[in-house]
RNA sequence: GGCCCGGUGGUCAAGAGGCCUAAGACACCGCCCUUUCACGGCGGUAACACGGGUUCGAAUCCCGUCCGGGUCACCA
């Protein structure tokens, strides 16, 4: 048996299965051509946020525009940093926000797919037998630095000013015997797997990334962890064995990995797989007293996708704006196509922007507020309601209490072919609604300066007699133009513009004055519409109490 | 610091040597429409980081400088 062979038998004996085995127990998929098979990869070291949510994302519509396959895979290699529940909200997070999950963890619970265990945890078996297959070849071997060690060793490197790492003379343990190694085990001293690199610094390797075009890179020589201590792969020697017995085609992930790029690439060759294409995608960046940096879960609140839940973003509003900074050509192809799914929006890599955009909450509102328009009033207020039962219960019950009339109050303006925009996230209705509801109502009589307030007094009194809840929009304006007159108003806007000294004032600036007397609001939507919504002995109650407290 | 990747209005961006007198969107401002606001329409302010090349011609290609980001773990 040759050395190579012993020390195989030494440190993975326990493991009977080839590569072989697992090459047919993970088959090719049978897609057609140019169906992408991609996947997110999280670890369930934090909960969802918003650079997680947006590589899903992007992976998502890359597996729809060419008839692909979408699947998670839970990379929990780490079980210091472990959080509970991290799968829970990642997953469901997920599937909050409209990415469907294929296959993988389509649930938090439920693993689906051909290529299961899609939980690194589960599949320590797998990683042990390739790299046992390495360490028969030579291709890795035992190391018993301690964490100490290796930590003097890169003080030295620095110090030095030399190219920190694990690679040539610092590679202590690169021709170790079995023998040695026997011995150092049988002490119980811990070891990791590295990788034996054949690469040098000297070399370069050239990479057509899916986003960034061509890149070269130093080739990799450093020995890096293929197992930890505990048998447990590192995310490099994870990545090549998972995402090539998963038939991944793409690995479609954040750019802070294009520098480890020379390191996959290597393990996919030394493996023997064919590397997937390789797609580096700038992370969402945020301005922080005039620098740019990439937002971070701790520092910004809306880095945590929960953010967007409690502020009342519609999960389809958050997408939409992440659409638009995936792709530039995806609001023309909305302003087209505005009813289509985004499903059907031919998504392409290539045309990503290679460097980080700034989160912008401007442009996500204007967003939010076209999708918002978008929902009928129905859509509309069980959205709101279920918002508010877990963000404001105060105002659930407010709104809950008669939904018919909440109903009609966020009808106005609404179920039309130019409906208002003017809501964005949920937690605006309550201040756009307040003047429907007793509860937070308060008169506001901070009348037009320009009106004097016998003429206000005049006009509200006897607007007060005429005024019909059963007025179309034409009547209900008509009966303010019809008092106009008496009062020296202008009943026609363009009159008065061309007139101004003739009159105190038009129809328009007796409008603002019941409008200030029934809600209390210089802008309201349309009035006649809220004075039918409101009623007529709540309309009159109103008038009053302006005419007698002005 | 080494190694990568970037740099077009305040933001997101189109742009592949002549079509650039540099698109569009958000934000901002003005006008129009209008019962207010919003919507919508029209218009406006505002950009190729800097310096050298190459070329008849450069936002676009090359070099340098500066600036920004990423990465250098038994973390992902």
């Amino acid at each position: 048996m040759s050395q190579n062979k012993k020390m195989a038998e030494l440190l993975l004996g326990h493991i009977t299965k080839t590569p072989e085995y697992y090459e047919e127990l993970y088959p090719a998929r049978n897609l057609p051509e140019g169906a992408r098979v991609v996947r997110i990869a999280p670890s369930p070291t934090g909960y969802l946020h918003l650079g997680t949510l947006f590589m899903a994302l992007v992976n998502r519509i890359t597996a729809d525009s060419t008839g692909g396959i979408f699947y998670t895979r839970i990379e929990d290699t780490d079980k210091k940093r472990e959080v509970e529940g991290g799968i829970d909200d990642i997953i469901n997070g997920l599937i909050r926000f409209g990415i469907n999950i294929d296959e993988g963890f389509v649930t938090p619970t439920e693993q689906k797919g051909d290529y299961a265990p899609y939980k690194q945890s589960e599949r320590a078996e797998i990683y042990q037998c390739f790299a046992k297959k390495l360490i028969e070849e030579g291709l890795a071997y035992p190391c018993f630095c301690t964490a100490e060690e290796l930590v003097a060793v890169r003080e030295e490197q620095e110090k030095n000013k030399i190219r920190t790492g694990y690679h040539g003379e610092f590679a202590v343990h690169r021709d170790i015997t079995v023998e040695e190694a026997e011995a150092l085990i049988k002490e119980g001293k811990p070891y990791v797997i590295r990788l034996k690199s054949p690469g040098s610094e000297e070399n370069r390797v050239f990479v057509d990334d899916g986003i960034k075009g061509k890149v070269e890179l130093p080739e990799n020589d450093e020995d890096f962890v293929l197992l930890k201590s505990d048998g447990i792969p590192t995310y490099h020697f994870a990545h090549a064995v998972d995402d090539h017995l998963m038939r991944t085609t793409h690995v479609i992930r954040g750019d802070e990995w294009l520098s480890s790029v020379p390191k996959h690439i290597q393990l996919f060759k030394l493996l023997g797989f064919k590397p997937p294409k390789f797609c580096h995608v700038a992370p969402i960046m945020k301005l922080d007293s005039g620098a740019k940096r990439k937002i971070s879960k701790r520092k910004d609140p809306e880095a945590a996708v929960h953010y967007f839940a409690e502020e009342g973003y519609d999960a389809k509003s958050v997408i939409e704006y992440l659409m638009t900074i995936a792709s530039s050509e995806f609001e023309d192809w909305r302003r087209a196509n505005a009813t289509e799914p985004r499903q059907k929006f031919k998504f392409n890599l290539k045309k990503m922007s290679v460097s980080g955009a700034l989160f912008d909450g401007d442009k996500l509102n204007d967003v939010s507020k076209n999708v918002v328009a978008t929902m009928n009033s129905e859509t509309v207020v069980e959205k709101l309601c279920e918002w508010a039962k877990e963000f404001d219960p105060e105002f659930y019950e407010v709104i809950t209490r008669d939904i018919a009339y909440t109903k009609a109050v966020f009808a106005i303006d609404r179920d039309c072919p130019k409906p208002r925009k003017d809501i964005a996230k949920w937690n605006e209705a309550k201040a756009y609604s307040a003047y429907f509801f007793e509860e937070y109502y308060t008169p506001c009589l901070e009348f037009p300066e320009n009106i004097d307030k016998d003429s206000i007094k005049a006009f509200l009194s006897e607007y007060a007699k005429v005024y019909s809840v059963e007025d179309t929009k034409e009547e209900w304006f008509g009966r303010i133009k019809a008092i106009c007159p008496s009062l020296n108003f202008a009943a026609d806007t363009k009159e008065y513009k061309a007139n101004k000294e003739a009159y105190k004032g038009s129809a328009g600036d007796l409008s603002t004055v019941l409008r200030i007397a029934v809600t209390g609001r210089r802008n309201t939507p349309d009035l006649c519409s809220i004075m039918q919504v409101l009623g007529r002995e709540e309309c009159i109650r109103r008038i009053n109490y302006a005419i007698s407290n002005i």
